[in-house]
DNA sequence: CCTACCGATCGGTAGG
DNA sequence: CCTACCGATCGGTAGG
């Protein structure tokens, strides 16, 4: 029953618990009364702005894939400002992540309940501009940048899904660490993690430099 | 209603059912009713072998934890038998994977779902050839043959995160796939997927060669 | 392993 | 945005 700042529209507040809760707890796990308590209105209000269960589930995920779009231009305006391209665009996806871990949940946990819904939904909004991605890695090749048995396509498939995964499972991935004994080893396991992921995509991506002047 | 196979006993038909049904539609999107059609009795004797629904769920995860078991003697086993120990324990794993796919989904699931649960059963079952696994990279590190770079328990962490989420969101992934016209360029897909997985493990892991011949 | 049954909660509607 | 209410299904039990 965490509510939602009450001078927010209900529809908004709905719309911000549901992500919330959907993410932690799945779309079946959560009722509509759950989402109606944690916004502090009755179940048929949030009826009212969402026809039913299902509207509203549609709308949380729009929602999230909307972000997608304020992303990717602040990548291109990064890398037009004369930052590498790799390091715009693989900052601009873990900072989507990381400024708000349920959005990950959401989305692994959509692509699971709904995969031929979100094959085609991701299909559409991401199609433009993973066309853009995979044609600098294609000309990366032909200067001699990017290793050449890469394939393009799949590669960025199996970053985008390695990214999200990650974020959606951190609190998992401290199975794996030596050790954890205060929150300080927390914090410091997290940052080796997104350290690790950036290295993996980079050094599969780049070859080596020919010869360290 | 997919029946089991009425010859085996109805305990294990229960496991194998619910597995399915939890992988597909989450614990919380399966009802007890359900996995009773999947097998073919009546709901109170699927609460005759498993007192409750959770007793169910925690039955379903061990079973496919206790797999985890057969799956490291064999890379072991096949290390010794003179195959790197990269294809082997990659191999079995990708395997561990690919001969159920719904493995995977149940795994990347009950993450989100109870990840604090997740987190100790997974400490407890990995931990120690996680171990193994690590000083073998030191070691390669120490040789050169591993980059000095690289994080051994958190690129570890970050390969698992990887390889499991590959699997369960294959559907998904094809989104990203430039065509998909006909079955035979979907499976087509798939191939490079994994090939460009196994690429991504293997490249940011070895070091280049010093000097090819 | 079944029939019969329990209270609680589910998504959703009527009507204001 | 509310009260009042619907039938269906939920997880689970009694008793044989």
């Amino acid at each position: 029953m965490t509510f939602s700042s009450p001078d927010m529209p209900v529809r908004e507040r709905c719309l911000r618990e549901a992500t919330r809760l959907f993410a932690d707890r799945g779309v079946a796990g959560t009722s509509i009364q759950a989402v109606a308590d944690a916004v502090g209105v009755r179940k048929p209000s949030v009826l009212y702005h969402f026809a039913s269960k299902d509207v509203l589930r549609v709308a949380v995920i729009d929602a999230m894939l909307e972000r997608w779009k304020e992303v990717i231009p602040r990548a291109l305006a990064d890398a037009a400002g004369g930052k590498p391209r790799f390091e715009a665009i693989m900052g601009a996806v873990l900072d989507f992540f990381e400024d708000a871990p349920h959005r990950a949940r959401l989305l692994v946990r959509e692509c699971l309940d709904q995969p031929d819904e979100m094959r085609d939904r991701l299909a559409h909004h991401l199609r433009p501009w993973m066309g853009l991605v995979t044609e600098a890695i294609a000309l990366g090749q032909r200067e001699g940048r990017v290793h050449e048995d890469l394939d393009p396509e799949a590669y960025l498939n199996e970053i985008v899904v390695l990214a999200s995964s990650h974020y959606a499972m951190t609190t998992v991935s401290h199975a794996v660490a030596p050790d954890r004994s205060d929150h300080q080893r927390d914090r410091d396991w997290e940052r080796r993690c997104r350290n690790e992921l950036v290295r993996i995509a980079q050094t599969s991506l780049f070859r080596p430099r020919p010869r360290p002047a």
